[in-house]
This record gives C-alpha cells, structure tokens and sequence, in this order.
RNA sequence: GGGCGAUUAGCUCAGUUGGUUAGAGCGCUCCCCUCACACGGGAGAGGUCCAAGGUUCAAGUCCUUGAUCGCCCACCA
C-alpha cells in the first residue's frame, strides 16, 4: 500500500536523483557488441572539459537521448558512446586564467608542471561534468567512456598523423597563419571568427626616390609599415603607371622599396596603391612570393615591435601604432585618415585581435580528403537534416583549404616528428605505438637517429596539434580505431550524429573526411563516420542572444533542474526544438511542462488512490494486473466506447510520434504525447470512466481498471524517452511492473491490429462536441457550476440517436444536466439557448436564470455575420465552373456538404434572433 | 561581396507535400479551492499570417521584388 500513497504535488529532485544514480550504477545502458538485432550507435558530441555542462549541451543531450532511448525501446542493439574532448587551446587558455588569478605563468613553471595542472583541472571538471550528465539521465553506456588523451585515443591520433605523413597529406611549411599574439600559437582560419568593426584607414604619403613626387597608400595598421618591402599599383592603373619600377622610400625607416605592378590591387579603393607587407599580410604574403619580394618580420609572437622595428622596437602593436601616426604626422606624410568599416579577425578562445604572421608550421592537404566527402554528401550516402545544410556543408567541401594542424601549446597530442639538430631533416616516429609515463599517454617508437644523416642530435617537434585533429577522429578512436575490434566491427559506421551546426566544419565534416580516409572498408559506405547527420538548433538566452560566458547570460542547467526537474527543462527543450531556428529559453516555458509532468503524476495519483478501493471491494490486484493486460486491451466491458475510442487513440499518437521521432521531428513528437495526455487521457477519458471504476458488477469494474491500466501503463511507455525520470517512477509503481528493472528496458509500445477504430473516433468527437455546447451555454446562462439544468436535444439520424441513447449519463454528468429529453427531428419551441450541430441541436434550460437577451442577441449577430460571410464565399466558390472542374472531387463534395450544414446553421440563428426579438 | 534564416494572437513560437472555420504554451477575461491535480477544472476574447505584385479553381504555404531583423562564409590593403 506505501508505494500507492504519494503526494499531492510531483517533487521530482530525489526521484530524478535516485533514477540517475540508479540507471549508472546498475550500468543499464552497457551495449553488449555481440547482442541480437540490428545495430543503432552514435557517438556523444565529446563536451569539453573546460569547465561544466551548460544549457546547449542540454539540448543535445536531450535530443540524443530521445532517439537513443526510442532505438532502445525499439529493440536495436543500441550503443551511445560517451566522454570528453581535452579541448586543447581552450583548456590551456582557462587553466592559464586560474593560473593567472595566483599570479603564475606557464612560461615560468614550465611545460611539465603546466601540463600537471592542466590535468589537475581535467580531472576536477571532467568529473563534474560526468556528474551531470548522470544527473540529466543520459542513456550513455559509462563503461565505454573515453577522453582524447587516453592512450589508446592518443595512438590512434598518432597513427592518422604518421599515415597521413608518409601520404604526403601533412606537410611543413612557412606561410602566412592566424597568429594569436595572447595564446602564442597559430589559429585555424576556423578558430579565427571574424568581427564587423568601425577602424581607421590611414593615408600615408611614401616619397619617391629621386623626385619630389610622393606616392600616397592607404592602410588600417600602419605598424606593419615599417615591414614593407614595396608598393603595389595596378599595371593598367594610368596614374601610376610612369612609377613602375621606380624606388619609394618607406617612411620612418628610409629603405628604398621598389614600386611594382600585380593585377590583385584594386583600382578603386583608397588611392589605388597599396602597401606590400609580405611577413604580416596574406595577400601581400602572396604578393611577395610572386614579385620575390623580401619578407621583414616586424613583430615579436606576443605581438611587439621587434629589433626589426628600428626606434619601435620593443613597443606593443597598438601603442606603436599611435606612435608611428603621430610620427608621420609631424613629419607632413600623413595625409588624411578617414573612418573605415573593417572586419578584424579575433581568436576565438581568447578574444584577441589575432595578427596575421609567417611561421612554420604543419598543414593537412584537404582537397583529397574533401573529395570523398562531397561524393558522400552527393550520393546521400551521408544524409543531412535540416536539408538546407547540405549546400552549406557541400559549399565548404568545395572551396576547402588547407588545415593548419600544429598549435604552438602545451596540451594535446604532440607531433610524432623528430627534428635532427644537425641536418635539419625529419624523423617520423617508426610506428603509433604509445606509452604511459606518469600515467600520461606519450609516443613510444622515438626514433633513435636522423633518417637522413644518422644523426643522433634529434628533438622532438614541441608542437602539438589542433584538438579538432583529434576529434575528427572520435568516432573511428572511440571505437579502438586502428585496431579492428569487436565494437569497430559492430559499431562503425554509426548510425547518426547529433550536433550543433555552429561545429559543422570544425567537427563534422572533419570526422567525415578523416572518417572516409582512415577507416577499414572498400566503400564509402562502410567508412563514412555516420550514415545521417542531424544539425540541431542553438539555444539561446530569452532575448535570443547566443549564450556564452563573457555575456553572462550562461544558464546552469543544474539551477533549473533544481527548481523544475530534469523532465520538465527537457520537455521544453524538446517542444521549441523545432528544427531550423534558434531557441529562446525562458523559464516561464519550463514552468508549464513541470505542470504537465504534476499532471501525469496526478492522474496516477488518482489511480493509486482508487485501487486501494477496489482492493478494498475483494478485487485483487492480481487480478487487475494478470499478464495479458498489455496485449489484449481493450476488455470488453458494458461501455466500449470510451476504450475503444482511447485505444484507437494511441495507435494514431503512436503512429504520429514514430513518424515525428523519424524525422526528428521532436517538437512534434513532445506536443503530440502532451496532447494526448493531457487532453485526451485526463480531461476526458478518466473522467469518462469515473463513475465506473466503482462499478457495482465486478466483472465490469475489473475490465474498465484492467483498460484503464494498460492503456496508462502504454502511454508511460510512449513517454519514457521525453520524461525518463517520472515515467520510470510511475511505472514501477505499477502492480505488474513492481519487480520489473526498468521502463527504459521495456519495449516502445505498438498499438495491435484492430485497435484503430474511425467510428469510435467520431462517436467521441461527435459526444465532445455536445458537451462542450452545453457547458458553454451554461458559462452563457451563468448557470452556476454546480446546479443541474434540463435540455433538450435533437437528433438528425439514426447514427446520432444510437449515440446519444448509449452514452445519456456521461452526456448528463460532463455536460452538468440534470435530464436530457431526446426527440428526433426538430426541437420544439421553448424557453432556454439553442446551439446546432452537424449531428444535434441542443438547447439548454436556463433553469429560472434570466438570460442575458442582449449579450445573446450580439453574440448571435456576431455568428450570423461570419456565417454570411462564409456563405458567400462558398456558394461563389461552387458557381464557379473552373473550380467544379479542376479541384478535386473530393473538395468540391466537401465544400457542398459544408455549406448546407453552415446553411442550416444560418436559418436557426435567424430564427433564434427573431424569438429574441 | 556571396549565401542562409526569420517576419503568423499581447509575448515566445508551431504550421511536412498549396485544399473547407490558421494552432500551442504563457498572458488576458468570466466562473469554480467539484473527493487526482489551483503546477488544477470549465468557458471565452484575441490574428487584413511584414508589404506589393504574380502563378493557381484554390496561397500563411509556391514564384518575383522590396522592407526590417539575425546568422554564416569570404585574403578588399
């Protein structure tokens, strides 16, 4: 009997707490590689560990978690990999914070004790965050947790490194990179995100050698000036033209540069003639290599003036700036600045102007590699939801450039390449083997001498690589990748990936590419990294900001959790995440789904509380809970209707919500099970039954509870993947399922043949709609609520009197009649408010209450002229002949039906006004 | 400079292939603390679907143009 007294009101925070706990201790969601049934895997998005779960992971685990409980259910052999992502530039930057805040520097401790606290800070954060996730009850199997630092992902990096190596793909090389002069390292262009902001372009006057003539440029950093080594016109540039090949001397720092001609200047911005600054510009880069200009680097990597800068030396970019301004400005050869709309690259992590700078660094080729993936892309080998992804994704593939792959850091996987100290030349480690050392995975086959000369002088390249190098490979690494193991073997390719599409380059399509390069198998089809690819929406904060730390409008999902439950924020989250746009969270939307979750939990409070009655009556709950209870539903019982109509019910929701979860379609899928609950489930069908669970005649009574528990114990099962934690609870709580181990384990319901059925559906809808009639003229008459009045009704066939004469008391009870006199045909004059209906008229006795002729009179004048206006529209739609002629048959009997029921409609409103009057 | 998305009720948003009276949640109005639930029940009000053209028998839905807002990509000094 405990287990049926429970409270008033869903307090999910312990129930939600023990599940968590429960579901990761018992390692319920463990996949077993050698199990029956066809295969559904996926990898978790690895969150970083940076710091803790916030609201977006969230929303993506959610969305995951309901696909991959519903496989589940389904009974795939199901498989969701979990861990975490070492987050190499973004961890270093956050621990360099914290470090900060004590007033240490990496720099001064140095690389080994750096990476020690930088492994302090995995630890401590990886925890938490796995706590969460434990606490947002993610279906994940623990056991096969992984981090991309682990050893065996450390090789498999490793392993794609060397393999792409000795390819040819990766190379070495000195070209112009994003350089972030905070983080010290070079950027992918990817990393480097791109802000419209309001600069300055500077005029600047060079003198011709040898002439007083000067020639002006035009720039937004004039610091790198002092690195120029020419400047550029246009060849066919008619006022430059007799300048060509004549000398210009730079300013500041009297060198002579030449003035060449390269078709890339544009004519028409600032004067046409630009400065060439080969080591600080990607285009004059470019440019210099063409005319082989010299490459003078002016900076030192945290972004000062180097000894190059002559009197800049040793001054930060942005004060040089100023000064070197100022300076030609005293010197008469600055000739005018105006204000100019740039965009500024910004590292991504830290927030600072990145410099663009010439350094040697390692590129990955990505022409061959994007190759396969357009093909798979093309093919729908690879499908792509939403659709109007496809192009972008497509769009990336073809216009690809080469990755730069080393960071200049000190966390992640370091470069398995041996410099020799006295050729120069490069080793590459002999194999990807790993060791561990200090419970670190590091390369193990060191090469022991040059590959060229012999030398024994080498040292380690002290780069390490961009970490989305190593996320690219997470499905294959997750999976034992380069071993064929068991789980590569079951479970790659997977099946889908779930993601955010603000990592679609940086992640996706680079799993894609290393994914189709890397893996075993002849095809693309059996190395593609996942057969689908969904792209979910971001959230973001109630004004539709995207949320993020520096905004401070970051919202900690635990908070809420706290406040509403788990199942709560994900329903929400489920229900505004329809595909495509963004999400604004607001709390107020949340509020209302733990409402629906008290609902449910109140509809099987109700249940508990009148089985301890019928218990009482010698019903036992065996008997209520006998094993078939799930397949034979709906028992006969004296009133079929409300069963029949409730099972035919869940056979369309489920077809709905299968259809919805197919697509993902979730906000479909969660409005569908809400609906049904709430509407269909509570507000009627319960009701319906009331009177009947205490029904006299056992057998009945036991046949309504039996219909009533499995249709509810169904629905729970329909549930689960949206509310993991309630649905649980209440299932156990269930007789037959006290013993069970979980929901979750259980299959997803599937309605049985015959359950479907068009005429209860309609006997319902057609009851529902006379009830509501009637409640409303009572809300009208101001009845009030509680007082029984008479009616009277009218039927217009045969189908409708049956109905009606079946189900007279639950008309009466919902309806609040005190009596219901039935008459076929036409109803007779009387005192009270008449409605019509396709199947009935209706009128209700005011039962001494006045009516409100005015009120009713607008109301009736309001309804009279929709309905002209409806007629009209309608009859002009059916005299038309092309109508008649190309709508479908379908349509036009359709509209004809309608119009005569608005018709009649019609001629009882005018005669209702015409008594009122 | 390209590309994409949004614009529907007071607010936040749904609306798959064009088809009869455009929906939800919150908010609002009225009536109810009726023995599952006030995180509740019942009834209601509220929309020229951004604008202008067009296609069609029929347009919130398709096409064109424009407006406003937002996002992504791109080496305009």
């Amino acid at each position: 009997m405990t287990a049926r007294e429970i409270p008033k009101a869903y307090e999910p925070q312990d129930i939600e707490r023990r599940w968590a706990q429960a579901w990761f201790d018992e390692k319920l969601y463990r996949a077993d590689a050698r199990a029956d049934g066809e295969m559904f895997s996926i990898v978790l998005p690895p969150p970083n560990v940076t710091g803790s779960i916030h609201i977006g992971h969230m929303l993506e685990h959610t969305q995951i978690d309901i696909i991959v409980r519903w496989h589940r259910m389904l009974g795939f052999k199901t498989l969701w990999l979990p861990g975490m992502d070492h987050a190499g530039i973004a961890t270093q930057v956050v621990v360099e914070r914290e470090l900060a805040k004590k007033g240490l520097k990496r720099e001064q401790m140095g690389r080994e004790e750096f990476e020690r606290r930088v492994w302090q800070w995995k630890a401590e954060s990886g925890g938490r965050i796995k706590t969460q996730m434990i606490r947002l009850g993610v279906s994940c199997d623990w056991t096969r947790e992984k981090f991309t630092l682990d050893p065996p992902l450390y090789r498999a990096v490793m392993e794609a490194f060397l393999r792409l190596y000795r390819e040819g793909l990766i190379y070495r090389g000195r070209y112009m990179v994003n350089w972030c002069p905070r983080c010290q390292t070079a950027l992918s262009d990817l990393e480097t995100v791109h802000e419209q902001r309001e600069g300055k372009l500077w005029f600047i006057r060079y003198p011709i050698a040898g002439s007083s003539e000067t020639i002006t440029v035009a720039t937004t950093r004039p610091e790198t000036m002092l690195g120029d080594t020419a400047v550029a016109v246009h060849p066919q540039d008619e006022r430059y033209k007799h300048l060509i090949g004549k000398m210009a001397v730079l300013p500041l720092m009297s060198r002579e540069i030449p003035i060449i001609a390269d078709d890339v200047v544009d004519r028409e911005f600032g004067t046409g003639a630009a400065k060439v600054t080969p080591a600080h510009d990607p285009n004059d880069f470019a440019m210099g290599q063409r005319h082989k200009l010299a490459e003078i680097d002016v900076m030192t990597p945290d972004g000062h003036m180097n000894a190059a800068a002559g009197a800049y030396a040793g001054m930060g970019r942005f004060a040089a700036r100023e000064k070197i301004v100022e300076d030609l400005n005293s010197h008469g050869l600055l000739e005018r600045v105006t204000n100019h709309a740039m965009s500024v690259g910004i590292c991504d992590r830290c927030k600072t102007i990145i410099e663009p700078r010439l350094s040697v660094q390692w590129f990955c080729k990505m022409k061959p590699l994007a190759e396969p993936g357009i093909q798979a892309v093309q093919d729908e080998l690879l499908s792509v939801v939403p659709e109007n992804q496809k192009k972008i994704f497509l769009d990336w593939l073809t216009n690809i450039r080469d990755w730069c792959i080393s960071r200049q850091l000190w966390w992640g996987h370091r470069i398995p390449i041996w410099h020799c100290g006295d050729c120069g030349s490069m080793t590459p480690a002999k194999d990807s083997r790993v060791e561990v050392v200090n419970e670190r995975a590091q390369i193990a086959s060191v090469p022991e001498k040059c590959e060229k000369c012999g030398s024994g002088k080498l040292t380690q390249d002290p780069d390490v690589l961009d970490t989305w190098f190593s996320s690219g490979l997470w499905p294959l690494s997750t999976l034992g990748w380069p071993d064929e193991t068991e789980d590569l073997r079951t479970f790659y390719p997977t099946s889908l990936l779930i993601s955010g599409y603000d990592i679609l380059f940086f992640w996706d399509a680079r799993m894609v590419m290393l994914g189709l390069h890397l893996a075993p198998g002849a095809t693309i089809e059996q190395r593609i990294p996942f057969r689908e690819l969904y792209l979910h929406a971001i959230v973001r904060d109630p004004h539709g900001m995207k949320m993020s730390k520096t905004r401070g409008n970051v919202v900690d999902p635990l908070e809420i959790i706290e406040k509403y439950g788990t199942d709560a924020l994900r329903f929400a989250l489920t229900v505004m995440a329809a595909p495509g746009t963004d999400i604004a969270l607001s709390e107020e939307r949340i509020l209302s789904y733990r409402a629906f979750a008290n609902k449910i939990w109140n509809a099987a409070r109700f249940l508990f509380f009148n089985l301890g009655k019928i218990e009482a009556a010698g019903v036992t709950l065996d008997e209520l809970a006998a094993p078939e209870i799930r397949a034979k539903a709906p028992y006969a019982t004296r009133d079929a209707l409300p069963h029949q109509w409730i099972f035919s019910r869940l056979a369309a929701v489920t077809a709905e919500i299968n259809d919805a979860l197919e697509n993902f379609r979730f906000h479909e899928a969660a409005h569908v099970i809400y609906h049904f609950f709430w509407g269909d489930f509570c507000d009627w069908y319960i009701e319906w039954l009331k009177p009947q669970l205490a029904s006299e005649n056992r057998e009945d009574a036991i046949a309504t509870w039996r219909n009533l528990f499995a249709a509810f114990e169904y629905a729970l099962r329909l549930l689960h993947p949206f509310m993991p934690f309630l649905t649980e609870e209440l299932w156990h709580r269930l007789p037959q399922n006290a013993a069970a181990k979980s929901i979750s384990l259980q299959s997803f319901p599937a309605p049985l043949d015959g359950w479907a059925n068009a005429d209860a559906d309609r006997g319902v809808a057609a009851l529902q709609e006379l009830i509501i009639a009637a409640r409303n003229i009572r809300a009208e008459l101001k009845v009030d609520n509680k007082k029984k009045v008479g009616a009277e009704l009218a039927l217009k066939s045969a189908d409708a009197r049956r109905l009606v004469e079946a189900n007279l008391d639950v008309i009466c009870r919902l309806g609040t009649l005190s009596a219901l006199r039935v008459r076929h045909g036409e109803l007779e004059a009387g005192e009270g408010v008449v409605r019509s209906m396709p199947q009935f008229d209706l009128r209700i006795q005011s039962g001494g209450q006045p009516i409100d002729a005015k009120a009713e009179t607008a109301k009736l004048k309001k309804e009279r002229a929709r309905l002209e206006k409806d007629i009209a529209a309608k009859q002009q739609r059916l005299a038309d002949d092309t109508f008649r002629s190309r709508a479908p048959a379908e349509i036009v009997r359709g509209l004809e039906t309608t119009l005569a029921e608005r018709r009649i409609e019609y001629q009882r409103i005018v005669e209702r006004l015409a008594q009122l009057e």
